[in-house]
DNA sequence: CATCGCGACGTACAGCGTACGTGTGACCAC
DNA sequence: GTGGTCACACGTACGCTGTACGTCGCGATG
């Protein structure tokens, strides 16, 4: 069914399976079956199932390299671009998105987003351990943001637009800020918050001063 | 052993486990046999295991309400304040990190550090959507870093200081900004990196003009 | 004393990851 | 052609998981 088994066959199935019924209906006999064999076929492919998600994080992390555009001149821009392209791919797999940010950063593939942001920062004109800083700031962000996100999106699976917390559970906790601003939070449009707070710190990152000529940005 | 049975005992006994043995190693028999009791007793004080983890949760999170300080005058302060509370939490349970973040934060108990954020954006003289903006950008920040670090704290247990990866990797893929900066990355000071990003934050949303009169922070 | 209800506990079952053995077909040396 | 080798699909089996259900002991209440 559908051709010869494959590593990269069994990963696309595994993805879909994740989007489809969530992270824990991923089981190896579900994804087995969803590929038309048995359980241990797998394991001609994939050593363990840990792996298998890793592979998982890989291919959905691949595809930033494709999508990421690095001849943009004015680094601003680029790490706007950059950022956008991140969450993009995060929107189009959203249920994964936790089992990628879990997964260990270590491996060559999961340091893409790393090089990346890298390259952006010392195009900015900053270096060595400042790069580093600037990277880690803005990559940090746009993380909190796809884990925020992926988190909502969840929820929204898990309940089928049931009432997630009552106003009575609120006054009872005493969240009077969130009960007051419940309507502002419901209804936030996510995307520009996003850019919001992007704007904000690649804004405020070019303003910091430089320890190396860089390319574009000047302030004028 | 250790007293009768209860809610408290069984969630603090787990998050014992999560810390000595990690995530994957909690099992409600393995719960009971640390506890001196059999697997199904949990089940009389926990209706099953996803509420015993949104417990764990739940209470991890509850230690931000005795922890925070709302008597900052200050918004800066106050929002760096409970920035650093945040992360000093996340420090002494590492490694139930992803736990509490995984978790849907729609209870009551999960919206307690929206509920302190919100506080201090709107005493900061931001109002309705812009308080929630504002909120969200330190946030999702904050988020990042715990998610960050949480990683690398799994990936050092994971493998007990083995190379996690060789520069000639780094060749292979290309990542030609990661391996020049390696010593950077390696030796980072994740302490001074995430007060370099807070403060970056913070100030930047200082600056930006108001909707409604606040009660301190001018900028002189 | 009889009764009741709560909570600890054992048993049982479906489903999990995966170690291991077997079978089958494609390839190659002679 | 024939025998050997290898890759890979597949079945079986084991120890572990979460948890539904039944039982039993014990303190409180009539």
């Amino acid at each position: 069914m559908g051709g010869p088994l494959s590593r990269n066959r069994i990963v696309r199935t595994a993805i879909e399976l994740i989007e489809r019924d969530g992270v824990n209906a991923v089981s190896m006999r579900r994804l087995a079956a969803e590929l038309g064999t048995g359980a241990m076929s797998l394991y001609n492919h994939v050593p363990h199932k840990a792996a298998l998600l890793d592979a998982v994080a890989e291919h959905i992390l691949a595809e930033l390299e494709f999508a990421a555009d690095s001849d943009i001149p004015d680094w601003r821009e680029a790490a706007r671009s950059m950022a956008r392209t991140f969450r993009d791919i995060a929107h189009r797999y959203p249920r994964s998105v936790m089992v990628v940010v879990s997964r260990q950063p270590n491996s060559a593939a999961g340091l893409r987003p790393v090089e990346l942001a890298l390259g952006i920062a010392r195009a900015a004109g900053f270096d060595g351990p400042a790069a580093v800083r600037v990277m880690r700031a803005v990559v940090n962000y746009v993380l909190g943001c796809l884990v925020h996100e992926a988190s909502q999106t969840e929820a929204q699976w898990a309940s089928e637009d049931r009432p997630l917390v009552t106003t009575a559970e609120l006054d009872a906790a005493g969240l009077v800020n969130v009960r007051e601003l419940l309507p502002a939070l419901a209804e936030h449009d996510s995307e520009a918050d996003f850019e919001f707070g992007l704007d904000l710190l690649i804004s405020a990152l070019d303003a910091l001063p430089r320890t190396s000529p860089h390319t574009a940005g000047w302030k004028g």
